[in-house]
RNA sequence: GGCGCUAUCGUCUAAGGGUUAGGACAGGGCCCUCUCAAGGCUCAGAUCGGGGUUCGAAUCCCCGUAGCGCUACCA
């Protein structure tokens, strides 16, 4: 049985990058049939938020891939004390008494830090000794650097991977106030939750090799590997919640107005295709098509459109929205459409009582010329509500030539006729202006201004119909 | 500095020895048309550089170069 896990430290907000890991450990795991666990990495405790948390669970909520179970790494830490103590005892964890220096940030200063001078060294019996007089340590993993060989492992993406030992730094367990490290609680709970296959991004690339190697100390398998290439920010570096802030947060896309499915469609093509020229895929059409093994090794940069703004995300992610709001089954769109109208204030329980067919008819006339959920409640808002703002140019189209005094005429002629459907309003618009001498134009893009205080929008004739006769009427009216 | 990963239109990508290097977004044009979309058609636009291997290289190898990642008692 296939299980991965998407593990995030809750010490930022959910960011795209961490939503497409999810993603892809989602396809991958579902594709095989198997399971998606949630595990909260917790154990940096100084780090962690609860708004950290819920943000990140609010944001794999909306992403709508639901996973089977969750668990919180800080809950496990006897399990991991527990290892640290048995790697220890058999020789492949040693005490390190050096005292902490902090980050070292001697970039580019020659050698690489690999471990610290005399400490390998120490007897068992004199460590236990320091150890209980109260000296403080931190335990590290002792890597065999004394060996000839590496680490070697064939990643699921990058294929064959190898680093010497040589080139393995001994990496810590436990911090000397007795905390796991990731490196511990990660590789223990992902061996104690049976976890099959690790997809991560390739920022872990050298952490896998440490893995490895841990979880052999420990005389366990290690799962699978796959690492994903990395999303990289408009400016080329990896997307960073520090550097790139809210306009990678997932809320950001969600309340542009993102339907889920689109988002995620949207996310599983940076880094892997179905390879047949299809981009706008349903959920169970990334299911059938996706390949662990089609995903890329080149980074991808997520686009954030020409200007600053934090709605201007890439075209392609609102274009690839939109496709999935016209070709959505009208049901599975109206809750989602419902949530941007409640959100104006624009809802009234009876779109989805008594005019219930109505409301579904109104978006499928509309929804071809949205691309974001917010549209609904923007350039939609005079289809749900009397109360809307007219534009600059719709103004201007009923400024003209007496043509306030024509809709006034046209209202009374509707008032009157028999049948109220496209084809009769539009004989009345044509015959109306034959008689008066204008262009139809001028009376149909007068009405469309005066009926919904816009400038385009759905076919003139056809916003009639949808706001019905006495609001039509009443609105040319008003004008 | 050390250790890695990567390199195709502006962006996301297809082609894993043989195609006029394909598609999508964005951009230009045309059609449709009451406007705006949608839709259809169309134009422009790329194999980082240099060496090999081969009849033949975007594809395999090497060297450069560039980008990115890692190099913590963060994850």
């Amino acid at each position: 049985m296939v299980r991965v896990r998407f593990a995030p430290s809750p010490t930022g907000f959910l960011h795209i990058g961490g939503a497409r890991t999810y993603v892809f450990n989602w396809l991958f795991a579902r594709s095989e049939g198997g399971q998606v666990l949630l595990r909260v990495d917790d154990t940096d405790v100084g780090r962690n938020t609860e708004a950290s948390l819920r943000s990140i669970m609010d944001g794999l909520a909306w992403l709508d891939l639901p996973w089977d179970e969750r668990h919180f790494q800080s809950e496990r830490r006897p399990l991991h004390v527990q290892a640290a103590e048995a790697l220890l005892a058999s020789g492949n964890a040693y005490r390190d008494f050096t005292k902490d220096v902090g980050p070292r940030e001697e970039v580019g200063a020659g050698t690489p830090w690999l471990y610290n001078p005399g400490m390998r060294e120490i007897t068992a019996e004199e460590s236990a000794r320091r150890a209980s007089a109260g000296e403080p340590f931190v335990v590290r993993f002792r890597v065999p650097r004394e060996l000839p060989g590496g680490v070697a492992f064939r990643d699921l993406v990058l294929r064959k991977q190898f680093r010497r030992y040589a080139d393995i730094e001994d990496f810590a367990l436990l911090r000397s106030n007795g905390q796991p490290t990731y490196h511990l609680a990660s590789s223990v709970d992902d061996r104690d939750l049976r976890i099959t296959h690790v997809i991560r991004g390739q920022d872990h690339l050298a952490n896998t090799f440490k893995h490895i190697l841990l979880l052999k100390g420990l005389g366990s398998a290690a799962p699978r590997f796959g690492h994903l290439p990395l999303l990289l920010g408009p400016d080329g570096s990896k997307l960073s919640k520090r550097r790139h802030g809210a306009l990678v947060s997932v809320s950001n896309y969600r309340e542009m107005g993102f339907l889920p499915v689109g988002f995620v469609n949207y996310l599983s093509l940076l880094g892997w295709s179905p390879k047949d020229n299809r981009e706008v895929l349903a959920i169970d059409a990334m299911l059938a098509a996706f390949r662990i093994e089609n995903v890329l090794r080149t980074n991808a940069t997520v686009r954030f459109g020409r200007g600053k703004q934090a709605s201007d995300v890439d075209p392609k992610a609102v274009w690839l929205n939109g496709q999935h709001l016209r070709k959505m089954p009208i049901e599975e769109l109206v809750p989602h459409v419902e949530g941007a109208l409640r959100s104006a204030g624009l809802w009234t329980d009876d779109l989805g009582g008594s005019r219930k067919e109505w409301f579904h008819a109104a978006l499928a006339d509309l929804r071809s010329r949205m691309n974001l959920l917010s549209d609904f409640r923007t350039r939609c808002r005079a289809y749900f509500s009397d109360d809307f703002d007219v534009q600059g140019k719709a103004r201007a189209n009923l400024a003209k030539d007496g043509v306030r005094a024509m809709l006034r005429t046209l209202a009374d002629r509707l008032e009157l006729v028999g049948t109220f459907d496209e084809a009769t309003v539009e004989a009345e618009i044509r015959g109306l202006a034959a008689e008066l001498g204008v262009k139809a134009g001028l009376l149909i893009n007068g009405s469309r201004a005066a009926l919904t205080g816009q400038p385009v929008g759905p076919s003139a004739f056809r916003v009639f119909t949808i706001l019905g006769r006495d609001r039509a009427v009443r609105r040319l009216r008003a004008a």
